[in-house]
DNA sequence: ACAGATATATTCCGT
DNA sequence: ATATATCTGT
């Protein structure tokens, strides 16, 4: 059933536009979503239009299965016809089933950021260079680059000696990644490309079959996205992007703000329209973030505005030191907690590394909360691991994976062992696992010890016995076996510590993973399954809990909302970062990301910053971002350290005066800090302690002292902590509490 | 071959 | 401060 006429009369304009090229610029919170959707819904229902010929196109998978669900409710399960993925899953998708035209493997895997570490490492050693000179980040940013610029390695200009020795990596690396039966994120989409050069039947067919195509967020996409989409509309030209370039704020990774600059200079005909109304809000909310953004020159220009009332002024919060901030911050929270849920309250900062100071005081506190980014789930060692058996059963080619687990659990297969492999492996132009099962054989000289045959002969008859078992067995019941199998789950057994103990708990939360893949899609099979781990982030996994308060960055942050946000670490160097200070596009990009982290707070907003901030473990001496000079005073009120929740006094306090611009607030580098720290210590020190005594560390918790060894600075513990866990720890760090 | 110690790098964002 | 790479001794 329709709900067009809940419409604003720009949205319903948009929903009804029917043929010809159209862009929708949407501001933050002009509810873009529903409009994408009853856009679907109408073309369906209305103008008769197949599901399975339309495509849309978003920019997370969560996105994507939202808006799934969304035109099932409207339109029921015939919708799930309707190709609704990220570029990613839709490009994989497509070679899943061309890829022999590419000369690759249906079966070919996907790499992640870690894996072409590991090749260009590889590469380079194998080429005899240094990575210091040919740092791996640096090489690959060339490849990502050339990628998201839609150019093969042919088209790769070696305009100095360094490139070209760039691009003699990079053909190593891809010929390495095709030996492999791999590609990476950005092969992804090229591949497409490439495939649709190549056999332009392919081409016509999914030219003829999506009538329609719809693009979120198009202000992210990057050149060979844009030129995907370019080649897929060329027929029947109904393409229909929605986008905000104010939001742009992936450009780090390619995104080209030009692409929603240039879509009318694209397409001649284009009809564009703005949707302005925010329904998110309130007056002085968007009052401040329009203020902020007309600081950039770069833009189309549009201006938010709402019929929602005008709401509480921006609560700005000076404090001398990140602890301060973070108290202040518990404190705002808990001052809310009887109206809101925790679910409902957001913490928003720069850099991962601000978190840390936050938890600590969250913790202390006893606010519950969940933090999202940082150590992402599928990048945990363990995960990554068994991530690799089930990549290595699937595609022995691949041997970064086949290589990982190759001594994990230990089986004494060592790197001398792997060394002499590997040369006859690229000797013989074979692949590293047709070596490991070939070792043994007559023919084959390796000048491997018994032992080491042995060994590694008991390793290829485990994968081809769990090979055995992955098709006799249903998926969630093969992951207990294969933990088993691998001696990988005993291997944590073992060893007893805490760290095993969070390693079990992910690989059980893996089994949870699997379970609900199993029960939400029907031929569900491993391959598809780890399609879908490849290609999957943090944010998909984020759902409404209302029990925990809400810890990301601001780039995480894009397209949620709360009704309480904190927008801490506002300084200079940290927000704007210190990467882009001097160069004043990546500032505007700077100030889109923050505007980006106001826009999403529906009725309070708080923005903060400190003087002094641990920064790699060193205090830093900041002042107020620009941003904050960027707000009108008539939407802001000045918390100082008066109004604010009182911080522990700790030393004279100093006064500052709220007066703007913020930045002028500059705090001398002063020697209470020092004191503090050298107090801190002295305090650890001086505490008499010996075997037996009764220690709490913030972590382990509670635990007592069996050993001692060392003294001063180098003084080491050992703890047993509760459940026969022990740590050495050095007291230094390890900030351990005595109880008595 | 491997564990432990030490040196070194890396510290922004992530499909 | 932390994670990773390299070295060293058994």
């Amino acid at each position: 059933m329709s709900r067009r006429n809940e419409l604003n009369p720009r949205q319903l304009e948009a929903v009804e536009h029917y043929e010809g090229p159209l862009l929708i610029l949407a501001g933050a919170g002009s509810g873009k979503t529903r409009v994408l959707i009853e856009r679907i819904v109408y073309i369906m229902e209305e103008k008769r239009v197949r599901p399975w010929n339309i495509l849309a196109v978003t920019f997370t998978n969560k996105a994507a299965k939202e808006m799934k669900t969304r035109i099932e409710k409207q339109l029921g399960p015939e919708a799930q016809n309707v190709w609704m993925s990220t570029f990613h899953s839709f490009c994989l998708r497509v070679l899943r089933r061309h890829a022999e035209i590419l000369g690759y493997d249906k079966n070919f895997v996907v790499y992640d950021t870690q894996d072409q570490r590991t090749v260009i490492k590889r590469i380079l050693k194998a080429m005899g260079l240094s990575d210091k000179v040919y740092k791996p980040q640096s090489i690959l940013y060339h490849i990502d680059r050339a990628k998201n610029n839609g150019l093969t390695v042919e088209d790769f200009s070696a305009d100095d000696y360094f490139l070209q020795k760039v691009k003699e990596i990079f053909i190593a690396y891809q010929a390495e990644l095709k030996k492999n039966q791999a590609m990476d994120f950005g092969d992804l989409i090229v591949s497409v490309l490439r495939l649709f050069g190549k056999a332009p039947e392919v081409l016509s067919e999914y030219q003829n079959k999506f009538h329609y195509i719809l693009v979120d967020e198009y202000q992210d996409t990057n050149k060979s996205q844009y030129t995907l989409i370019k080649l897929l509309c060329d027929k029947w030209h109904n393409i229909c992007v929605v986008g905000d370039d104010d939001q742009s704020i992936y450009k780090f990774r390619g995104a080209e703000i030009q692409n929603i600059l240039d879509f009318q200079k694209d397409y001649p005909k284009a009809k564009v329209i703005r949707l302005e109304q925010n329904y998110r809000s309130t007056q002085n909310i968007l009052g401040a973030a329009n203020a902020v953004i007309r600081g950039n020159d770069k833009r189309m220009g549009k201006e938010l505005w709402t019929e929602n009332g005008t709401g509480d002024l921006i609560k700005v919060y000076t404090g001398h030191a990140d602890r301060d901030e973070a108290h202040y911050v518990c404190a705002m929270i808990k001052s809310y907690q009887e109206e809101y849920s925790l679910g409902e309250m957001a913490i928003f900062y720069r850099t991962n590394a601000q978190s840390r100071s936050l938890e600590d005081e969250l913790r202390k506190q006893k606010i519950a909360y969940r933090i999202f980014g940082g150590i992402k789930f599928y990048d945990r060692a363990e995960i990554k691991d068994i991530m690799a058996y089930l990549k290595a059963l699937v595609n022995p080619a691949d041997s970064i994976a086949v290589k990982r687990i190759l001594n994990v659990p230990l089986r004494g297969i060592g790197k001398t062992t792997v060394g002499k492999i590997d040369e006859v492996a690229s000797q013989q132009d074979k692949s590293f696992w047709d070596i490991l099962c070939a070792i043994g054989s007559p023919e084959l000289d390796l000048n491997i010890s018994a032992a080491a045959t042995s060994k590694i002969q008991e390793f290829v008859a485990l994968i081809k016995e769990l090979n055995q078992a992955r098709a006799e067995l249903a998926l969630d019941d093969f992951l207990p076996y294969l933990y088993d199998k691998t001696g990988y789950w005993q291997m944590l057994v073992n060893e007893k510590t805490i760290e095993a103990e969070s390693r079990k708990e992910n690989l059980t939360e893996l089994g949870n993973v699997i379970d609900d893949y199993l029960s939400d899609s029907e031929n569900a099979t491993l391959e598809v399954f780890l399609d879908q781990i490849s290609l999957a982030s943090d944010v998909d996994r984020l759902d409404e809990s209302p029990e925990f308060v809400n810890l990301m960055t601001v780039h995480l942050a894009k397209g949620l909302e709360f009704p309480i946000v904190f927008l801490v670490g506002m300084e200079e160097g940290l927000f704007p970062h210190s990467r882009s200070i001097d160069n004043p596009e990546d500032i505007e990009e700077e100030r889109r990301l923050c505007y980006v982290g106001m826009t999403r707070a529906k009725m309070k907003l708080h923005m903060s910053f400190v003087h002094e901030r641990r920064l790699f473990g060193s205090v830093q001496y900041q002042i107020a971002s620009r941003f904050m000079d960027e707000l009108p005073s008539e939407h802001t009120s000045l918390l100082g350290e008066l109004e604010a929740p009182k911080p522990k006094p700790r030393f004279p306090e100093k006064r500052y005066v709220s007066k703007k611009p913020f930045s002028s607030l500059r705090k001398e580098p002063q020697r209470s800090s020092e004191r503090q720290i050298d107090y801190d210590y002295a305090q650890t020190n001086d505490q008499p302690f010996k075997p037996g005594a009764r220690v709490a560390h913030a972590v382990f918790g509670a635990g007592k002292i069996t050993h001692i060894e060392g003294g001063g600075d180098k003084t080491k513990v050992t703890v047993q902590f509760a459940q026969g866990i022990s740590k050495k720890l050095l007291m230094k760090h390890a900030n351990l509490t005595f109880l008595h």
